[in-house]
DNA sequence: CGCGAGTTTGAAGAAATTCAAACGATGTGG
DNA sequence: CCACATCGTTTGAATTTCTTCAAACTCGCG
């Protein structure tokens, strides 16, 4: 029996390369890692969590969405970095893959057997919980009370320290992944690393303007008033 | 010998009634609990984390600053919340009696020496630190995306749920403290609950305003665009 | 070469903030 | 008991910040 598709509804158009994919995954799998296209999903919100992810290669992802659209990005997560380590069944949030991914998996069965008799992958378990507690109370401050060149400064620090590609930030994510994730607007974050750039602070280097060479660190930082 | 005060700053009077009250917190000892009078602090943002706390009565606000004294309100714990719960050795926020508070101590030692054994207790503190997690999470999309009437429904609504007396809210905090919980100035507090007021969904009650009845849940929960 | 996607920039508009004043309710001292 | 200062709140008007709408720009790619 055929679906019958009344109306291909694309609600949330946050990027347009969402429009020109697939939106099912559609992994390549390789052993117990998976490799995703840029904006596949890897995970939806309510999903039943049934994997912990560890980023190979890439970049993800990891938001919710309000019901007419507005998009709030809690976490990028890169090389290195575990998500979807979820404490009830479900994912409480969607992700996906930036750019193409690649991410080694870990059923969550095996870490719930495990935590149960081993002390120490519990502490394992809580201590990585802990950190993206921390991180989301950082972005919390950030979020309520920071004003939108404070923001994009304070980006643009965390992303120099967790993609040290020696001097120049590649970013990966586009200018609306960055608003959505600084909770302002793709203009204001363009209009704020502008004037970085015209202070001397920043340097573009390509078309796309992913590039971004910190010219002046500390005085970058001091316009993030810290915490 | 003396310390030499040269000037006694007092850099962020968020709330006068922090004026009138000594800074360092004067606890009332009573077996393992503690009670704090209104505005006291509990603990400083990287003080270490020696002990766990239970709210037994009133309510606590736990909170960061920034250098300019900009505060972001993360959580309000009341009757029965667990807080202080950090997993490095330091606090990472600062936690105030918002007004006068119980709360029950748990040396934070016991549970790191039970967790080594316990796998059930392991998994206790790791379900407490996902649910601070899911909290913060929901958190930042209200600070990164809601608008100010939106942020004010969704308080009063996670106020309902949490501090049910029978119809009648009676909240615990001032205007600005629920102002630097929502990422707003307390004028945008005030002005978004007369207007839902005037929309006949709040009422009122009392001279302080603290008083918020509920008059159409319905109505309000129209207003927070969920997630 | 011209189209598409992402970015930048400008001008107008909306939302929230700032500054200021007024309003009870409370508590104090005369 | 009343006058008065204080505190938290509300309300108004002006201002700032960010957003919205629109257009132009750049580079990659067919």
């Amino acid at each position: 029996m055929l679906m019958h598709i009344t109306s291909v509804s694309v609600p949330h158009p946050h990027s347009l390369c969402e429009l020109g994919i697939p939106t099912e995954t559609n992994p390549i799998v390789s052993l117990s890692q998976l490799t995703y296209r840029k904006c596949n999903k890897i995970y939806g919100e309510k999903e039943p969590a049934d994997y912990v992810y560890q980023v190979k290669s890439g970049a993800v992802r990891s938001y919710k969405l309000l019901r007419d659209g507005r998009r709030q990005i809690g976490a990028f997560y890169v090389s290195g970095d575990i998500f979807g380590l979820e404490n009830g069944s479900l994912h409480r949030s969607t992700a996906e893959a930036v750019v193409d991914t690649t991410v080694r998996l870990i059923r969550r069965q095996n870490l719930d057997v495990i935590s149960g008799s081993d002390g120490a992958l519990a502490k394992h378990l809580l201590r990585m919980t802990t950190s993206n507690l921390k991180h989301a109370e950082d972005h919390m401050l950030l979020l309520g009370r920071k004003t939108s060149i404070e923001r994009v400064a304070a980006f643009i620090l965390e992303m120099d320290e967790r993609l040290t590609d020696a001097g120049i930030l590649a970013l990966p994510m586009s200018r609306r992944d960055i608003a959505d994730y600084l909770g302002l607007k793709l203009e204001t974050v363009s209009r704020a690393l502008s004037h970085l750039r015209k202070l001397g602070i920043l340097g573009f280097i390509g078309a796309t303007h992913r590039q971004i060479v910190l010219l002046d660190r500390q005085q970058l930082a001091g316009f993030d008033r810290q915490n």
